[in-house]
DNA sequence: TTGTATGCAAATTGTTTGCATACCC
DNA sequence: GGGTATGCAAACAATTTGCATACAA
């Protein structure tokens, strides 16, 4: 167990902001100068394979990270491209049933709903009322 | 709306087995030997664009996708990378109370157990007793 | 001291892009 | 006939790899 590991896994379970591989290499840029994206990605491997973070993986773009193992959801705005932690009881009972149904023994789960969060909607029910793009015209 | 994207759709809607870009692309080959991988990726986007199909990205290899646009769980095996569909009516309370606990507005969701088939845990079951690497060896 | 994590840079892979031609409507 | 999907090949970006050195135990 070297510093650069710890600093990486203290840093995902002490941020909300499911940042990517890149986001944690820049942030502990001034920690460690010298550190290479290349441990980055090696140390989050070995952490998911520990169990003790998560990838949320993204087609389109860069993986990122959280810090919480457990079972829980992420709410992913997809205007802000936020992600929130949502701790939801049914999930468990979700995970019960489905290992039931399909004989399936679960080890994790990864559960997402992407939409717009609440800020967002706000923000966009502003502006569409501030520019009726097409309205009856008329 | 040309043959090839109807090709691809209907080679999703008409399997189960979440095939990557490419497998799409190779599977099609017989049937459009000139179509290239980009008409592959840019229908593929389209679709999901549209909601007519569902992606299940992975950090660490192709994206996969899936025909099935609903809310259903997938149950992927790390053993045999397989995925199976399972409709489980509690995803849409959860969807519902995940909405009204967050204010959020849900467009879609995606929903991944990940674990051991039933099939796989026989397999492994029975190898691990043909050679129990170290029982208390007595 | 011994094993292993680091850091570097190049390689790999999945995916996207720009553009001319062919095709659908 | 007009617009747009296709196919090609090059560009791109995220991630992984190999290997010598530095570090932790």
């Amino acid at each position: 167990m070297t510093s650069q590991r710890l600093a990486i896994y203290r840093y995902l379970i002490g941020t909300d902001s499911h940042p990517t591989a890149d986001d944690i290499y820049q942030a502990l840029q001034k920690q460690f100068p010298t550190m290479s994206p290349a441990t980055v990605y090696k140390t989050l491997e070995l952490l998911v394979d520990m169990g003790l973070i998560t990838e949320l993986g993204f087609g389109d773009s860069a993986n990122r990270y959280d810090g919480n193992p457990g079972l829980h959801l992420n709410l992913i705005c997809v205007h802000c491209n936020g992600i929130a932690d949502l701790d939801e009881p049914l999930l468990a009972r979700l995970a019960e049933q489905a290992a039931a149904a399909a004989q399936f023994e679960i080890m994790r789960g990864r559960h997402e709903f992407y939409g717009l969060c609440a800020s967002c909607r706000k923000e966009l029910e502003r502006s569409a009322s501030q520019s009726p793009s097409r309205q009856t015209a008329g």
